[in-house]
Order: C-alpha cells, then sequence, then structure tokens
DNA sequence: GGCCATCGATGCGCAATCCGTATTAGTTAT
DNA sequence: ATAACTAATACGGATTGCGCATCGATGGCC
C-alpha cells in the first residue's frame, strides 16, 4: 500500500473545501499537484471519491465516509507524536514502584500522592515486595525504583534517602513500662522480643537487634514475622515487646502503647534505582522525592547518632 | 509534519525485530535505507524510539508508546481502505428509507427486514413521511428511497412496483353488511365515509373516491383523518365506514371487522427514488426489491381491473 | 590479546517521484 | 458567441529515496 499522509492532508482539504484551487492554496501547493494525489488515491484505493465536473465537486458516499476515517487517522498520528513526545519527557509513561511494608506506613502514600498530582498522565504500579527482593527486582527490570530502607546496595544501584524516623518501643497496654512516656531500651533486656526475620528484611532486624546490643543484651526473641502489623498485633495480645520504626503508631490496636525511646536508632527510607534505567519517568520521580526529602531533610539530621548504615551512600542520579 | 506511513510501516517492522538487517528484508528493501528512515522518523518526532548499539537494538519507553500508537494508526488505515471500498461497492453505508404509513402495514417490514440480513453493515434509516412530501424528500436528497403507493412521478424520479392489494371495507362490527364475508361497494352507497385528507394520500385518497364512483355514487365523508389506524378506530366506534389496504386487517379492533370486496381496485406499493441518486446502498435495495417483487408478482398481477395509476411507470434503473 | 564476524551508519550515484509553470478541455454565465 | 472559471494534462527542474559499497564499532573466538 502505497498511500501517504500527505494524500490524507491533502483529501481532508479538497474534502473540507470541494474546489480545488482553495484546497490547493490552504494546503499552500498549487492545483495540479492536489489533482494528482488525488486521483493517484482514488487510484489506490480503486475508489471514486469525488465527482467531478469541470465545474463542482462532490464528495461521493465512499468519498464522505473515508473523509471521517482520514481524519480520524490524521488526528490519531499528531495525537501519536504529542503523546510520544511527552513519554520522552517523562510526562506520561509507566513507573513501577516496588515498595516495602516500613515505607508503606511512612514516605510511599504522600510521594505518590505528590508525585501523581504533578504527573496525572503516568501509570503508577504500586507493588510491595520484600526488602530482600527489592534489588533483584531492580536490577532485572522488574521494577523501577524501590522505596525502603536499605541494606546491601549492590553496585549499579543508586540510592536517595528521602525520610528517618526513630524507633519507638510497643509494649502491652498493661505492661509497667506503658506507664512512663519515653523509655531506654536497656529496660526491654528481660522481655521476650516479636521481630522481623533477618532473611526478609535484614535492615531493620539488624536495626532492632544492633540497638540491643549496642545497651548490653541480646534481646530474647520470642516470635519472629514478616509482618509489621503481626507484630503490633501479638504485642497487643501480650506475648512480648517490640521495637518498630515510629511511624507503625499511627496503628491503633487497644492493647498495644507505643513509647517513644531515648537513644533510638534512626529508621530510614530512601529510593533505590538501577543507574542504567532509562525510564524518563524516574527522573521526575526522583525530582520530586528530593524536594520531598528537602522538606523532611530535618528529620533525617534529627537522628541522635550518627550516620546510618548507608549515610555515605547518598549519592545523585546521572 | 512529514510523517509518512512508509516510515511507521519501518518503525514496526524494526519494533518487531529489533534487528535493522532482519527488518530490511522483511519489508523487502536493503539495511541502509532503513537506518536512514528511522534516523529521520527519530528526528522529525525530535525523539529517540530505539537505543542502539552496534551489536544490539532495542527500544526506549517512547518507542513502544509509539509502537503501539503506529500499529494502531497502521491498522486504522487498512480497515479505512477495505470499509470505504466496501462502500463503495455499497455493502455498507446509511440508507435513508422513506416510508408512508400504507407501506409500513405492507411491504415495509419484511422488504427491510431482508435487505437488512443481506447487508448487516448498512445502516438503515426509517422515518415515516407523508406521501405528498416523499417526492421532494427524494429529489432535494433527504431520503435515498421511499415506499409508497405512488402519486404523481415528477421527472427524475424513477419507480418500481413490488406489491399490490385489493381495498377491503371495514365496517363496525354490529352493521348489517357483515354478516357477509364479501360486500360490493355499491353496498356503501348510503353509509358515511371515513377516508384520508386528498392532501396527504392523494392516491389512497382517489382510489377509495374512485372505487365508489365507479359504482355510480359519490360517498358521503363524515371525517377525513391522515391516520389509517385513526380510520379503523372510527369504524370501531361506529361513526362510518372506509375502504382501506387489505394488510390493515392485520389490526384486530374490537368493533371492526374487515370484508373483502367484489371488484376491488388495488392498492400497490412500490419503490421511488431518484435517478440521479448515486448512493451505492441503492442499488443493492433495488435488487433486494425487484427479487421480494418477483416472489409477490402474483399478487401484482391478481388485480381483477386494468392498470394502476402508475402501471405504465414500471421502469429499470440505470 | 589479536583477529574475525556482525551490525548499524554513511557516502555516492542513479532512478523515481513530486512540484510548479504553462496549457488544454470542458462547463457555465453573460 | 464569448468570457470566465475549473479541473486535468504536459513538461522541465529539483528533491527524495533506494541500492551498492564502505566505514566504524562491538563482541566472540582461538
Amino acid at each position: 500500500m502505497a498511500i501517504d499522509f500527505r494524500q490524507l492532508r491533502y483529501f481532508i482539504a479538497l474534502a473540507d473545501t470541494l474546489h480545488f484551487g482553495r484546497a490547493a492554496a490552504r494546503l499552500h501547493i498549487s492545483q495540479p499537484p492536489l489533482s494528482r494525489q488525488i486521483a493517484a488515491l482514488e487510484e489506490e484505493l480503486g475508489v471514486a471519491l469525488f465527482k467531478r465536473t469541470s465545474r463542482q465537486v462532490e464528495m461521493t458516499a465512499a468519498g464522505s465516509h473515508f473523509h471521517a476515517q482520514a481524519v480520524r487517522i490524521v488526528e490519531a498520528l499528531n495525537s501519536a507524536v504529542r503523546s510520544t513526545q511527552a513519554t520522552e519527557r517523562g510526562e506520561r509513561g509507566v513507573l513501577r514502584v516496588g515498595f516495602t511494608m516500613s515505607a508503606a506506613w511512612s514516605v510511599l502514600p504522600p510521594l505518590i500522592k505528590t508525585y501523581g498530582s504533578g504527573y496525572p498522565d503516568t501509570d503508577v504500579q504500586l507493588s510491595e515486595v520484600l526488602p530482600r527482593e527489592l534489588n533483584d527486582a531492580l536490577i532485572s527490570g522488574k521494577a523501577d525504583v524501590g522505596i525502603a530502607f536499605p541494606w546491601q546496595r549492590p553496585p549499579g544501584l543508586e540510592y536517595l534517602p528521602i525520610h528517618a524516623e526513630p524507633l519507638c518501643a510497643v509494649l502491652p497496654a498493661g505492661h509497667p513500662l506503658a506507664q512512663t512516656p519515653e523509655i531506654a531500651i536497656g529496660e526491654l533486656a528481660n522481655e521476650p522480643f516479636i521481630t522481623f526475620p533477618a532473611a526478609t528484611a535484614p535492615a531493620l532486624h539488624e536495626l532492632v537487634i544492633g540497638s540491643c546490643r549496642e545497651q548490653g543484651f541480646e534481646p530474647h526473641i520470642r516470635l519472629e514475622t514478616h509482618l509489621q502489623q503481626t507484630i503490633v498485633n501479638l504485642v497487643a495480645e501480650g506475648l512480648g515487646v517490640s521495637l518498630v520504626p515510629q511511624s507503625m503508631s499511627k496503628m491503633q490496636l487497644p492493647g498495644a502503647v507505643f513509647r517513644s525511646v531515648a537513644d533510638a536508632r534512626m529508621v530510614e527510607q530512601g529510593l533505590i534505582w538501577a543507574a542504567s534505567n532509562d525510564n524518563p519517568c524516574l527522573k521526575h520521580f526522583l525530582d520530586c522525592a528530593r524536594s520531598y526529602g528537602e522538606l523532611n531533610r530535618p528529620d533525617i539530621h534529627r537522628r541522635k547518632r550518627g550516620k546510618t548504615r548507608f549515610a555515605n551512600s547518598r549519592t545523585s542520579h546521572p
């Protein structure tokens, strides 16, 4: 098929004016080429699109049908060009975000909301991933960006911290320590702990265990469960205590109380992405997260003891 | 915009194969023109559609989006070509049929049904017209074909008879004449008549009045109404008698009975259309009506007295 | 580590296409 | 009958597009 977009545009102009001379003027060409292109189009279609006398031009039934189609097609092309350019600018497209449970309770919702309001034409596909699976998903390209408390960062992955919050203690409501507004971690030395399994959320696990060891005791771990909600739930049932990110205190459960902790370590949340990822939406998402991080930077620096595991990994993106 | 369908086809081939050489082979061209056309396309779009190394080609996000659009557009063009050709063949399109009330009771339903089953892609737009308005609608192009009992036929209109049926009498149920299965028109000489106004349905009006005059009496017209249903209704109420096309007897109304009439004149129904009308659907509709007319030809010739007003107008179409 | 194969980009010549000017043929209005 | 107008055709010049040949770069292989 040798039909050309030019022929469609010529045809539409002629269909609109029903006059070869005026249509040619509108197209900024002379009349003979228009006649020839229309004739060629009719030849290729094998269909007479116009009934012409030397005095007037009118459309055939097939002509008006083709006119409607041609307009649709030309508009589709124009729209395709615009949306493709928007895609390259990252103003529309698909962004696959892998997030961890702890991010879902803190930084994920406002960040996604902010980004979504700035880029409404981008399809943000959120999927929860286990912390240990995130890196692989990013490297293999199954996700464009992750939101998590980072653990090990393989080469090729970039990281941008955007949020930090202290650990806090969660205790059964009737527990003696629940009387005071703030407790010291050392006071939990003899309590049974409920924690995340190291294999599922190594960073958080390490943070909790580390906090205890720093205070000179090895926590007695009674239970491990990879859902933070379950931890709080089991604490509420009186099965033990735990240290969880402060944002978990949004969870209101009758039998559980949250208490801030002196010398609490910070839980950091940040974006992780593959340096090689060229999804144009990612750039804007990072910008968005960066300005979001600026707003929350006081939080990041409010932690009382020095650097987090990835304090040196605050990298810039290409 | 200078984007060409060829560029879309080249682009799609390359997107499918992700290999310049193989895509070129599939397109039956050599590799260099493909490289150049893709480069030109990217130049015109201002967007990189492929990431190429000298070892492998892959699509960018914008490239895959454009691919989806390009496929849609090419398919839209192919489909437009096919449907336009079908339109010219008259296999799809719009056919505006103007019909009269009397046709609606007899020939219209089976004819439309037959045509619709043969040409399901044609949009048959039915609209009722008053008999006196039909010719104007056809000449001005507001309708493609009319189904009616023809009256005057201006030059430029063609006619094809497809159906004929006798007049019959409609009487109040309690009327003495309702006792016999067949009556003579003369027996109605002293009855009050309910008829169509001459201005609305001149042909039918003339047929009824003419039938009476033929039997030597001038009917006493008590009422005129341009709805046949209303005529039957008023007869049922005992306000008079009438002569109506036999197909009206399908109308079952408690107080009205239909009786066949000796020496009844025939009501003819046929197609009327402008000779200059070039709607391709019309041709098939006429063919369809012609074969329908063949089936009903016995009816047409069963009338007992000679020619109808348009017996000489059984024309062929161009 | 050097060589070879593969692949996309580029240079160049030729052919096809397309446009514009000039003209023709046909139709309507005066 | 003539003038005015419109679409189609003829022809020359310019642009575009293709194929062949080649280049440059990359990855595999011995």
